[in-house]
DNA sequence: GTTCATGCAAATCGTTTGCACAATG
DNA sequence: CATTGTGCAAACGATTTGCATGAAC
């Protein structure tokens, strides 16, 4: 595997994703990483992001016609997307545990992580105003 | 809702993606129609892949970092993803049917569908020559 | 001092859009 | 003929890359 040295601006940049509870893409980091390193640039942030995935520190989830975003939380679990306002929800149900080895057994494909989103509209833009 | 008028170039399309077992992208798509059509553009070829999307015709699958894939099949199934061929592969395997409505009872979102994905390595990768 | 990381800009990839003309109903 | 669809090319947004300079070890 590559070496890496450190570097601040990937620290921070792994401080700030591991933070937030937003699943930021990599715009919202470029925005909020600014604030400390105002010259930073967008193929920094990019490229740390890459690393930080590599190395399993962040994970990469990308959604149909829609940017990539970052989840700082590398422990199993799901996720709520809101159709409507593009907000990403962590939830707390699980998977059958079983699941990932019967796919296996039966397909002959070996699993090694699996996801599951839920779609639909978010409780917030439920209760505001119906459009 | 908008009215369609009927197009042979976008039947076709649909009847490709029904057709393919292999969850093409809009790129695939394009190659394959421009044998009926060899002056069809791939702007149509996207165009027409929205409109069927929204009538439910298909589905548009997103992953991480890579094109969005169409899926013909629009019965309930969940996708095993080859992270080194980039196959993706319908899987009969089912979710526990309760699983919607207690993310709903938990958190107050409105579930309208949900997604399922396996990721690793193919059989026919990992049977093929390691690396 | 060698290697890796950065900033910047240009390049690339996937996708969307404006427009003049053709097909549909 | 009124509307929707097409092909083409230009535009776009997200992401990657080449390169000269700067930081890490």
């Amino acid at each position: 595997m590559k070496r890496y040295n450190r570097s601040r601006q990937r620290e921070r940049i792994l401080d700030f994703v591991k933070r937030s509870r937003r699943h930021p893409s990599a715009e919202h980091v470029y925005r909020a990483i600014r604030k400390d390193f105002p010259k930073i640039s967008l193929g920094t942030v990019y490229r740390n992001l890459a690393i930080l995935g590599e190395q399993g520190a962040l994970r990469k989830l990308g959604f149909a016609g829609d940017a990539d975003r970052f989840d700082g939380c590398t422990e199993e679990h799901y996720h709520f997307v809101c159709n409507r306002c593009g907000g990403i929800y962590d939830l707390t149900v699980s998977l059958d545990d079983t699941l990932p080895d019967r796919v296996m057994k039966e397909t002959g494909h070996r699993v090694v992580w699996h996801q599951v989103e839920f779609f639909g509209v978010c409780r917030r833009c439920a209760t505001d105003k119906k459009e």
